[in-house]
DNA sequence: AAAATAGTGTCTGTCAGACAGTATATC
DNA sequence: GATATACTGTCTGACAGACACTATTTT
């Protein structure tokens, strides 16, 4: 055993959130909702000043996800998160520190609930509005092997300052003797420290494809109580599409119950508040 | 960073295919298949001569991706498999020799393929049937926490010698605010090296994931040319479930091209061979 | 002809997509 | 009453489930 080199291992997590906009300038709309990443500002070298997702090494005596759940409380005091693992990162040279094994965590929250305030004292730690854009750059298709290359594009935007990072992470998806193998690089970091433009993207991805299929993890980032309206909000902002409001809450009415209260001082008609039907989530 | 204490770090691959029945007894009739999974009989302690799946240490200048590659090549000869990573493996203590975190691979062979062979000098590598039954133990649902616990039994049989090997795992799921969290514990070992009942256990839940989901990863079980009895058979043994077949052939019709080849010498009406719609698996 | 598997046509109910409409609060 | 959002009813077409049927080879 002794004669193999050991990496270091971290858990590195991608938490995300709703953010709500300031309130309106147009006098009686509804403020914009965006989905939000928490970054960490780096003040030690590599990658000093750079951003970072939060994160830090395992230790000895715990698995990776109390790590990752560990961490996340240090981090935004959230304690009942829904934290899921989505990938590994072991590329040779991703930290140039050394070899560091890194597992990433999506994690998803309300940001209500976390102490990450909002214009905090210089705090290194902020929220960045997410997006992700995806274009198919090209497909190469020979008889028995194939090559799909899809760009990411991603941009972050600090809540407080404005300031925008962009990235750019390529895709290649190789079809060999009918066998899919998926890559990643990094065209392009903009501030973003280590390899983390790429894990979150694939942060990102994986929790698109979970709201896609199943739908019910969006619930982990709405409050406890919340209109159908912020719901499907929320499913736009992943999904990254309009939906239909008589689909969409046929869809999730399983989902959820009324509760007798509703919002309130919104200039227009109020909207019901729900919860989650915690029956219809046991399968 | 050397303040901090440094896992070994493995590739563990669940090695999947489907194996054809030696031929039938009843003269006519097709041989059964069954699906099959590639373990090795440990020589050296810990867990000296129990099963374990194939793997490996990862080395310092390659990912883990390349690891379990690497690996796969090794113990089958196969060099184009599908290869998957579906969970990491840090749980403390899981390994009697130290720390050692381990990131689990789901690998989809034609075993026709590989150069396992059958009974090969009594050789430490070999297939077992696999059968994985699932029971749902109890639902326990208070105000704002749930616990499901599920149990599922794994049954292996060597395919040569017939040895029989038993576990059990327990999948626990916790609702706790509405987030879901979930662990397993092995409950029952059998012969089973290390967390290995667990990592083969979580393996298959993995395959019949996504075979219930998109279904295309199905192909990666079947040689270039097959019928479409036999992959509908696939889709059988991983699902659990018998399908109906005209709605089977509908489903899987965009996904097919038909050859000119049949099959010969089944003592019936012979099938068509089909293969793989390249075009149709890029999305 | 019997056995065994190969393969097709079509009815039906469910459900997602689309759109038109009504309701109710604030200013 | 104007504005803005809240909420509902129903038509339609796509598609999965079910089942009845026909076809073709070997023994």
């Amino acid at each position: 055993m002794s004669r193999y080199d050991r990496p270091s291992l971290t858990a590195d997590m991608a938490v995300f959130a709703i953010l709500t906009g300031e309130a309106a300038e147009e006098y009686r709309k509804d403020p914009e909702q965006k989905l939000g990443i928490l970054l960490i500002k780096r003040g030690g070298f590599p990658y000093k000043g750079y951003w970072a997702l939060p994160g830090g090494f395992s230790a000895k005596d715990e698995n990776l996800h109390q790590t990752a759940m560990r961490e996340l409380v240090e981090e935004t005091g959230v304690d009942t998160a829904y934290l899921e693992p989505f990938g590994v990162f072991s590329e040779p040279g991703r930290d140039p520190r050394g070899w560091v094994v890194s597992q990433g965590f999506l994690a998803l929250v309300d940001e209500h609930d976390t102490k990450v305030s909002a214009g905090s004292d210089a705090g290194d730690a902020a929220w960045f509005k997410v997006d992700v854009s995806r274009k198919e750059l090209k497909k190469h298709v020979l008889k028995t092997k194939a090559e799909i290359k899809t760009k990411y594009t991603l941009r972050l935007e600090h809540r407080e300052t404005g300031e925008v990072i962009e990235a750019e992470v390529e895709e290649v998806k190789t079809y060999n003797n009918h066998h899919e193998t998926v890559s990643y690089s990094i065209l392009e970091n903009g501030l973003l420290a280590f390899d983390h433009a790429e894990i979150i993207v694939r942060a990102f991805m994986s929790l698109h494809e979970q709201a896609a299929d199943a739908g019910r993890i969006i619930f982990d980032l709405m409050p406890e109580k919340f209109t159908l309206y912020s719901l499907q909000d929320a499913y736009e902002i992943v999904l990254g599409e309009k939906l239909l409001t008589p689909n969409f809450r046929r869809k999730i009415a399983p989902y959820v119950i009324e509760t007798n209260e509703t919002i309130t001082g919104v200039g227009h008609r109020p909207a019901k508040l729900f919860k989650r039907n915690l029956d219809a989530f046991y399968d």
